[in-house]
DNA sequence: CGGAAATTTGACAATTGTCAATAAGAGTGG
DNA sequence: CCACTCTTATTGACAATTGTCAAATTTCCG
């Protein structure tokens, strides 16, 4: 009988390789408990991908999912003239992509260089069906997914250019306020009190896309938004806010002027 | 000891009151097994709803789950300003709201009036704990929702208005071929072969704060469908459709006009 | 340094929204 | 059944936001 037959077993060790994994304490690994890990440890594996690489092509059979460990990817819906759509950004310590889809409903791409701790999709799903706990979290994850679906809804058909890219800046700031950022390797991190620079993983035309802009508009609003001192943009990759109940009021609807 | 401990057991007999009731084939009952329709028969409830009312309010606790037997709702969010975007149709046989959300995400509004199958959350939320199978369906639900979603995203962010109406007028063809409509109550059903009268369930500014745009623009882009022949309207609440294909082009992209 | 990619800016066009007026429909009570 | 009223739908004229195209800068990276 080996260790494994022990699934229910609390007090197993946390296997070494994760351990040593930053992304131990976030995401799915988070909740899994020390006889999980065993298992996922154990049939997992580390993929690389290159910004702009394809993951995972739209129409096509899924083969495996994984875990964001570091890099961030996009996942687009596009119209059969080429018109694209961001449907979700995943940053790390994400779930890629839904357990159970068998064909991709998207592409997903890299936006920049990523680490995956990747499973096969059979052997993960049948682990999932074994232990409803575990699928219940996983299930938690979707709901939170459609939450965040919902509310982007509103953003592409009700808000302005410049809601939609303040709010966009707000999810950054508060998503993720710490993303390691390739631009930033070598440099300090910038966080300072309450003003820290937030890292902007992606190019302008990404951000369109996921906003339902041109870039050109997305250029617009940021330029107007730094004019108007809401934001700061040290460089390209990167911006900071010094009173982000500011960018709140921008990104729900502009504060009226009361005389 | 009681039949409901024999939850498991496959051979109960369907309760009287499910065996009459038309959701029975559809939606969620239709992939509950007899004894678990006994368990939620038990504990379900007829509420209904006029056209206009609430149903659910969106930041204010959940208490129940409900399956429509008849009418049509609309899941709504908002900006702090009025602005409304519809995320969600629910239709007869959809599930009334997410599982295990506690504090609605969505302000939940009946269209026509409504006939809910409705289960209290908890006893609810108790059953689906004590059965994985059923759990699993309703994150496949879920997921299916989420793909749903992603759609739309893709049609609010990138459509044209013209492809936003077809693209609304055929998912009411694809996913209603026959809703019964309250304004149809008496007439014959008018689907004849392969041309059919599809009902549209909602009013004009629905429509608009569906496709995230105004009721002027639907208008116009739904007279301009029916001068191409795309459509025809006979009233306000109803369209045909000679040829969905044809729907179909102009709802992806506008055929491009070949010399 | 130098070329490619990304960003910004400007001028102008186009789609969609706003506001207002009119028409059509639906429900009510006499 | 008709007049009356309220809601819904349609249409027009015009405004505004956002998109398109092109050019100029800036940044990135070998």
């Amino acid at each position: 009988m080996t260790d494994h037959s022990f699934t229910k077993n609390k007090s197993r060790a946390v296997p070494v390789r994760c351990t040593q994994c930053k992304m131990l304490h976030a995401g799915l690994c988070s909740v899994l408990t020390a006889d999980e890990l065993i298992l996922f440890d154990a049939m997992s594996s580390c993929k690389k991908f290159t910004a702009g690489q394809m993951i995972r092509m739209e129409e096509e059979p899924v083969h495996f999912y994984a875990n964001v460990i570091s890099g961030v990817a996009k996942m687009i819906k596009s119209t059969s003239d080429g018109r694209q759509q961001i449907v979700g950004l995943i940053l790390p310590a994400d779930f890629i992509d839904r357990v159970f889809i068998d064909i991709s409903t998207c592409t997903i791409e890299a936006v920049t260089d990523m680490e995956l701790c990747s499973y096969p999709k059979k052997k993960f799903e049948a682990l999932v069906r074994e232990d409803p706990d575990l699928e219940h979290r996983l299930f938690t994850l979707a709901l939170h997914d459609l939450e965040m679906a919902e509310e982007w809804m509103l953003l592409l058909g009700r808000k302005t250019a410049r809601e939609k890219v303040a709010t966009f800046l707000l999810m950054l700031a508060e998503r993720v306020p710490h993303l390691s950022c390739p631009h930033m390797i070598g440099e300090d991190d910038h966080s300072v009190g309450s003003e820290s620079t937030i890292d902007i993983p992606m190019i302008r035309a990404d951000i369109a896309d996921y906003l339902g802009l041109t870039m050109e508009t997305v250029c617009r609003q940021m330029t107007l938004l730094k004019k108007d001192g809401v934001i700061e943009l040290p460089d390209n990759h990167c911006f900071t806010s010094h009173d982000l109940n500011r960018l709140r009021d921008v990104a729900g609807q502009e504060p009226s002027i009361d005389i």
